[in-house]
DNA sequence: CTTGACCTTCCCAGTATGGGAACCTTCACA
DNA sequence: TGTGAAGGTTCCCATACTGGGAAGGTCAAG
């Protein structure tokens, strides 16, 4: 029916993505282009906000908009093994333990400085010092992506 | 003191910081332009490498480079009182720890979901269902050890 | 001189999101 | 029926950080 034809205002409102977001989406290909009414306006059925929704709830679990493309196809698939989704999701679960790891140990490094660090009027501070400090001379290039 | 002279690619080896990237925070104004041989070639000082080894921990101690700015102004100050550094340490700590608690979450969140996906050939997939679902559930959070 | 390593600038790419300009469409109300 | 607000359209820009690569100049060694 067309009672759950909306535009795009309507759709971002109805599934927490910005409108602005619902077209970035459209423009790199992780949605479908919408239909349009006859004077350009973008329609959005409830299955189109439905969409959108699982979309922003793969967002707010950080999942990459790679990564999004491919729960897209694993879910519209009813036929895809629930392997290859909990792969996905186990993965993902990895990569943020790996990233809180990197943030804890700044966190450690930063917090053992400051422990130093009097915080007063005086300009001696062990937080400076150590970012000055000659660290390892060992270029490493290991880093966040 | 030529001695310590040396062009981009001795820098960057030197400093743990790509000679991409000196370039691009020349560029920025994070750093001073360096100055040019007659030929057009950048030279650094070992003052210079100092600077951008200062820059690359400071980098990876995870600070934007706003905040790279300000502590570099704070480390040319001799005049500086500590309490501004640590200031901005703290700082840059409690958004590390909120960073860390976000990831956490959606650890937690994907984690719940993931229990419940058998991970085999059948297509059920309670992963998948819980991203399509309308996002108002905050049914089982108690599952802590 | 030639060659290869290194330098220069400039453009493009990505992630994900937002701001805003310039312009067109819809709809309700006077 | 006119009109103004609200909301749609496209397009460009900016964020923060880093890398890739092209086209061309420079330097040192063989």
């Amino acid at each position: 029916m067309d009672m759950m034809q909306m535009n795009i205002g309507q759709a971002a409102k109805h599934s927490g993505v910005s409108a602005k977001m619902i077209r970035h989406y459209e423009g790199i290909g992780l949605i479908p282009k919408a239909a349009r009414t006859f004077s350009g306006y973008r329609t959005y059925s409830g299955n189109d906000v439905h969409t959108l929704r699982f979309i922003r709830q793969a967002r707010n679990l950080g999942f990459s908009i790679k990564q999004i493309e491919h729960l897209l196809g694993l879910w519209r698939n009813q036929r895809r093994p629930s392997s290859k989704v909990k792969a996905l999701a186990l993965e993902h679960i990895a990569a943020l333990d790996a990233r809180v790891a990197e943030l804890q140990a700044m966190k450690r490094t930063l917090q053992a400085l400051a422990e130093h660090c009097h915080g007063d009027e005086r300009p001696e501070c062990p937080i400076l010092d150590g970012l000055a400090a000659p660290d390892k001379p060992a270029p490493d290039r290991a880093h966040r992506h």
